[in-house]
DNA sequence: ACAAAACATATCGGAATAGTATGATAAAAG
DNA sequence: CTTTTATCATACTATTCCGATATGTTTTGT
């Protein structure tokens, strides 16, 4: 029942992007960097966030990646889904359950369903506008001087 | 996300016992059989609940198992934990996240936190009595002998 | 004694995870 | 027009986890 490191980093890729005030394109090695992540496999999992639409990117130099929406139309599960593939309990749920011997009359699924449906409460209702106004509101809170480097990189956690 | 089939087969097992009407100790294979698992990989899973005291067991001829409870006292998530370890989704919330770099500020885990908090709500607040209740409401609906065995044995969804 | 069943380990193939490694392509700067 | 920076594209790999099998040993009612 864990979420992979592709899911939680790109969570973290989209959100430094987001949190990064110059609002242009970012090289993926300055993520990196800021992040403490290694910078080719992010390149994996950007390519994906890239082919789905949700990255802009510039090739060459000073090339990098930016959001190609406001961050208000990403939901935390849009990310997780893209990357994951589903964030469903057990497969059952992913494709109507066609190859089930006992199909609906099955009493477990009902409860694996709860929790899918409580799972996609969850991760559809946090946009990724909604993670950048918990950060800020943090910054605040912390006088937005106490950080080493005065709050403009924020270093997430990426520690599964 | 997936739920492994440990944990799956663990609720199978104890769902099964919970429907037997027999009350008396249970051998496993009878349950294998019911169930379409298989047996030997089924003991492993018992032996675990066994040595949790979710079940009671007789050993030798005509032995097997039972619950040591009632149903009601026994959740999802009990079992679920018990199997899996943990449901959250990210380890970071599963031993208070002390090697983080910024404990306390990653507002990643804010997220992660709802999230866990959400499927705690419901494998928490669904019990094996609960699970038995929606089983046979279902059999009454059918008229109780829709099952070619006249819903003696109630086989469930083992197809993750 | 025998058969049925719990109990205990060891082993194992395959898939997924979490990356590295290597290189090709593109574009701006000097 | 070369160099630097960066995206883009695959290939490879080491480790772990999953989902079992396999091979017994021990207990116990008949």
């Amino acid at each position: 029942m864990k979420i992979s490191t592709k899911g939680r980093y790109a969570v973290n890729i989209m959100l430094d992007m987001a949190l990064d005030k110059t609002s242009d394109y970012i090289p993926l090695k300055l993520i990196a960097e800021r992040q403490g992540l290694s910078g080719k496999y992010l390149e994996q999992i950007v390519a994906v966030l890239n082919k789905a639409g949700y990255v802009t990117s510039i090739r060459g130099f000073q090339g990098g990646y930016k959001l190609s929406k406001p961050t208000k139309d990403y939901t935390l599960g849009m990310i997780l889904r893209l990357m994951e593939g589903s964030l469903s309990p057990v497969k059952c749920l992913d494709n109507e359950c066609s190859y089930c011997i006992r199909e609906g009359i099955c009493v477990t699924v009902k409860a694996w369903k709860r929790l899918d449906d409580a799972i996609s409460d969850v991760v559809d209702s946090i946009t990724l506008q909604d993670m950048v106004d918990w950060q800020l509101a943090y910054d605040k809170q912390q006088g937005g001087d106490a950080t080493e480097d005065g709050g403009k990189s924020h270093r997430l956690c990426h520690l599964g």
